[in-house]
DNA sequence: AAATAAATTTAGATGAGTCTAAAAAAGTTA
DNA sequence: TAACTTTTTTAGACTCATCTAAATTTATTT
């Protein structure tokens, strides 16, 4: 079985190589898991042993494909562990992620079949993000930044992209939360600021909260 | 925080204190943890340093209060998660250890309170043993083996001593689980094995298993 | 293209937890 | 009590994951 740390580190991977496609780069890594780059590029060479990840001195690296399937199970776990957090245990969504960080690493997949089964099967974690099936399969929703629609278009919030505690409490004071219908209703091309009509509220959100918070439209 | 390594020392001393009271050896140590008696050695000398334990050379360790509150958490830890594996899961009781030793060591008393309520507060484990409550007391149950209860005496079915796979499993063959009434019909001296009733069924029972099996009796 | 800056890798060291082999202490037996 | 056995500790070495400092490669700038 794949260390705790080797489990970290091909989460790492994958998760800077969805952000930005291509090779991952070893400060980029380093910066991820909160170490220096000489401790990521010893251990990129043991990852590469391995036969996790593909990797040449100063290239940069990918994830093999057994790489991405470890990283792809660990995000499966991390993800359905933080719905049984929310769901179950009733804590609040900007609390689960420390939590699920450890709870992730626990070393079977009889239990998190098990704990699927258990929550019903869920689709999204309580971020809206896609909690991969038992084989790796990722279902994406199709959805898009509250930036990338127009005025008097409507949708619903299905997610955020920074999922940082401080946006998610953000959220909370504006009683955003996901499933939301709301409609945009003025873009300000000064500071790009959208007013939106949430719940028949009327508010206004900056660009940084408007491109962070992804909603789906009708069609 | 004590690491993942600590704990088990901990824990590890402290069941064995109980099985024996007076100090731990290393040797003893050593076997339940499953590495050699020169590591704990070492160990020791650590957890000493750190207050977790009182030990002098080649005269055998106890726990320290801090040690014991330690080891008590993990305890309390552990059998929380198995009555939510079983309970919630239905994992079955003779498959639930391993995944208690690795879920014990996450580190969040507000998780293991609120998986407590969650699980409305149980107060024994699927094996019978005592759940130790937030300050680390436990409520030890007035039971006995079914060796030590008189021929015609009736009792519930409450704990076992053994807890490996294999005696939870032959339990399972024989019906019996924890909460089954039975009634001692006879006992025979050569080999102390004994007759019992349970839910109208008669069976045998080896000394063996009867040294394993606690009941409560009625008064 | 040469010089400079940034990113990456190598070299050598550290701490945690483990091991084997050997030494020392405690316990047992003749 | 002397000899032997068992238990425990010490000594020295190993692996894993990390670090700092220095060397090397790649990228950028003039």
């Amino acid at each position: 079985m794949a260390s705790f740390t080797v489990e970290n580190y091909l989460k790492a991977i994958y998760g800077l190589s969805q952000k930005q496609p291509g090779g991952v780069s070893t400060n980029a890594i380093a910066e991820a898991i909160g170490t220096k780059a000489a401790t990521v590029s010893d251990m990129l060479k043991k990852l590469s042993a391995n036969k996790l990840i593909h990797y040449k001195k100063y290239q940069g690296t990918t994830l093999t494909t057994k790489g991405a399937a470890l990283a792809l199970n660990i995000i499966r776990k991390h993800r359905l562990w933080e719905v049984f957090l929310v769901e179950k245990l009733d804590f609040r969504w900007d609390e689960v992620h420390d939590l699920a960080e450890e709870l992730e690493h626990i070393d079977s997949d009889e239990l998190i079949n098990r704990l699927e089964a258990f929550l019903d099967n869920p689709k999204f974690d309580p971020h809206g993000d896609p909690i991969p099936d038992k084989s790796g399969v990722i279902h994406r929703r199709e959805q898009v930044a509250l930036t990338d629609i127009q005025v008097n278009k409507a949708g619903v919030v299905t997610g955020v992209k920074d999922s940082s505690k401080e946006f998610l409490q953000y959220l909370d004071t504006q009683g955003i939360e996901l499933g939301n219908k709301l409609v945009i209703k003025e873009v300000f091309e000064y500071d790009k600021s959208r007013t939106i009509e949430l719940d028949g509220k009327a508010m206004t959100l900056s660009h940084q909260v408007c491109k962070n918070l992804y909603v789906k439209t009708e069609a």
